[in-house]
DNA sequence: CCGTATCTGAAACTGAGTGTCAGGCTAGCC
DNA sequence: GGCTAGCCTGACACTCAGTTTCAGATACGG
């Protein structure tokens, strides 16, 4: 294993190009639209080739989207983290925070990135089927506080919803262009949700 | 006007002919797998240029999600038609029986449809996407019903969370090869919800 | 019978993503 | 210090999806 994940010279220096390329591409973007910007262009922008830009970011797409990266992991384990007597709505709301996190240390940022995601359906499109994959990684670990291996119907359906209550609330947080707060809409949501009505 | 959806001759003689091509990629999807199959693959088997199909589907992935268009008008439709006095959770409940329908009518080719698609990565974005365009005719449906004009964060996260069990239910009557009952299924997603636990 | 609208196939084009390969840079080793 | 092995890079060729254009065929209404 001598190709373990150790933090070295080289990790640190890829991991600042990759910042870099990505700060690059994300103006390009706002300033042009997706859509608009090639490859080509970005590479040219960057100072870098097309197959450079495209070792570091598979896809245009994750140009952008690459920042959310292993998120679904860290949602899963700060669910994992709860009081195991805590309901599982609860739960699943307060692990949420740590998503909710980045949108606290960079407001401005956050709700620029949102933006472009939102206008722009192939960015659209992408970010929904990496969410997706969520959600069995939240169900899962909603099953292993229960107790059980295999997720219920009702844990993933759970799981499901919770993902929406964060996604609708950022939707309307993008609509009042960041002046509501986020964990207000959040919380709404979830209250949507548990009563019954 | 006259280029009103008057169903003439042509259209009937366009529907056949995208019924064929939808059903002879299909066969080929399945016995290839849809990434294998191109264009021009589809275009031969079909007798037809690859111009043509590209007429008939505007992308690959439509040759097999093309069956769902329009399902959104019709579930928000029935949502609609829901009596009035009925509460949010049991109208969106029967509103999906609109597309239950279809697994009814059809189980073992809805079955093998579903198949194609939940292993297709491709196919499973783009049907997520799609799905993702019914939310908002939903929660609109859902204000209508309340008689407001814009649908509130509660009716779009409800709108979210009954797709949701649509879908979790789809994925374990998936799971068991249709052998378990798809509406018992869909209801027990739905009492997840709300049932608060 | 004629003009017109529609459908079709051919072909050229753009742009995303993949695979290959050779040269250059760097780190570690003698 | 020099050397070698491994990684990073850029260049290039390639496949494929999807768009656009155009010209010929076909069917339809007057």
């Amino acid at each position: 294993m001598t190709g373990a994940a150790r933090t070295n010279t080289r990790d640190i220096a890829r991991a600042a190009v990759r910042a870099e390329l990505a700060q690059v591409a994300f103006e390009l973007f706002r300033r042009e639209g997706f859509d608009k910007v090639t490859l080509d262009d970005l590479a040219a922008a960057a100072g870098v080739s097309r197959s450079t830009f495209l070792r570091y970011f598979g896809t245009k797409e994750d140009a952008v989207l690459g920042a959310f990266e292993g998120q679904d992991r860290r949602v899963a384990d700060a669910l994992r983290a709860r009081p195991a007597d805590e309901d599982q709505w609860t739960a699943l709301r307060h692990a949420l925070d740590t998503v909710i996190e980045r949108y606290h240390m960079d407001p401005a940022g956050s709700l620029e990135t949102l933006r472009l995601v939102r206008e722009t359906p192939a960015l659209c499109a992408r970010q929904l089927e990496k969410q997706h994959s969520w959600r069995p990684a939240l169900a899962q670990a909603l099953a292993e506080r229960a107790g059980s291996e295999e997720p219920t119907l009702a844990q993933s359906v759970r799981a499901a919803a919770a993902l929406d209550c964060l996604n609708v609330a950022l939707d309307h947080w993008l609509a009042s262009d960041g002046r509501l707060d986020l964990v207000a809409l959040l919380d709404e949501a979830f209250r949507a949700i548990q009563r019954p009505r």
